[in-house]
DNA sequence: TCATTGGTATGACGGCCGTCATGTTGCCCA
DNA sequence: TGGGCAACATGACGGCCGTCATACCAATGA
């Protein structure tokens, strides 16, 4: 449940990569590697957070619940990208939920021997800098991309941006290996499940953008350019 | 046009306060002033953010335009706030605009000498940390909160948060010395003008909320807190 | 004095999309 | 084989709110 990590596995952590050796040495000392199911509570909104945490593989949805209950995913991460950045160095309570898209292992450092590497290495600071500037102005676009235009628009966006992030020509179009429930897009989309399903059967139909067990194949992009271009 | 500030305004500035009367001596001496007035950009979405900027007086809009060239404000700072924070780490572009909302001073310190200053004084370095891990958490609240509450609901938990943060008993109700117009809150909240406007009068003629020269006055809270609360 | 400009106000119209209800499909497991 | 469950699908309805058009008011200035 929990063991040292190897070097080889730091070096997969953005955040590790650039370190001399010896640092990752000294960060392989005090980390800890956790395995979770799908589905899993990495850590909820409100929790202390009180531990640095990176993943190391698996793909991890980052949400926060409105007042109204329903959820919006801020963000999916995958493997190397840090978690609990955001709130271990002021110690204030995660704004958001992780929970996990598939099995996935984690890394973990507590707070005081984060803050004690934190200490040893400027570069170490820097990356935390880099990667918190990072998110802020992912954020700052989804926030812009949200208000205002008509859902498909939206949904048009996003599998652009997927396509562009991680897509490769396959099965005829562009296979993006990203599987997502509708109630997921719907939460990634700020919109609902009915909604969601809505487009994505018409699409479907369409054949724009076919739906596999694995992820997705765009097969008219260029019906997407135009559907996020529209107002 | 451009002078060096003196330690008492330097004090004002939320990062530098806690900072020992010598370092902030050296801060004083990178550091210039420069005064805009009312509608002065300060700095434009895209912009080389190569420059730390902070509100000295005056308070200035942070905003985002959308694909669909709607504008939606981001947050609004005011004196003590850091500006440039963002993107002068990394020398990335700057994420979004700065507009002033009236006659405003900022400090401005250049990138190179803010290095210099960083790499002196570990005390901003955690500083500069927490504000931004503050302003992503405050960035999370507002994604989740535009996404899905009616308009009518988005005012209202605006105008609680005003008054929580700046309103003082007054007028016969709680002031809340912030002007801004139809445009600026339908801005803040994601929607029209048209929208904004038909809001806002219906609270005008219920007594809900009363538009003045200097701000608002918020006459039934209770009403508040209903809509608030709604769906 | 009149034109201009910027902010505010109000009505009509219509479509997007949220809500509710019902049905289908696939899968796991006893 | 059948029951149960989760995910997907589809239709009906209605209201919020975006869009367009018009009007009012105050301040400014030639």
């Amino acid at each position: 449940m929990s063991l040292q990590p190897d070097d080889e596995l730091l070096r997969r952590i953005v955040l590790f990569r650039r370190l001399s050796p010896g640092m990752r040495a000294r960060v392989a000392e005090v980390a800890h590697l956790r395995s979770y199911e799908r589905g899993d509570t990495i850590f909820s909104e409100g929790d202390a957070g009180d531990v640095f945490i990176a993943i190391v593989t698996g793909r991890v949805k980052v949400f926060k619940s409105t007042p109204a209950g329903k959820e919006i995913i801020l963000e999916i991460f995958g493997a190397g990208d840090p978690l609990g950045a955001v709130a271990v160095y002021d110690n204030l309570p995660f704004p958001a939920s992780a929970v996990t898209l598939e099995p996935t292992q984690c890394l973990r450092i507590e707070q005081a021997a984060f803050f004690r590497l934190l200490e040893q290495d400027p570069a170490l600071v820097r990356g935390l800098l880099s990667g918190l500037t990072l998110r802020l102005a992912e954020l700052t676009r989804r926030l812009a991309e949200l208000s205002g235009a008509r859902v498909e628009t939206r949904f048009a966006r996003l599998f652009l941006k997927l396509c562009d992030q991680i897509g490769r020509p396959e099965r005829g179009g562009v296979f993006v290996p990203m599987p997502l429930s509708r109630q997921e897009l719907a939460d990634l989309t700020g919109t609902t499940i009915e909604t969601a399903i809505r487009i994505m059967s018409r699409w479907q139909k369409e054949d724009v953008l076919h739906t596999e067990k694995d992820g997705f194949v765009v097969l008219q992009r260029p019906a997407l350019d135009e559907a996020a271009a529209a107002s």
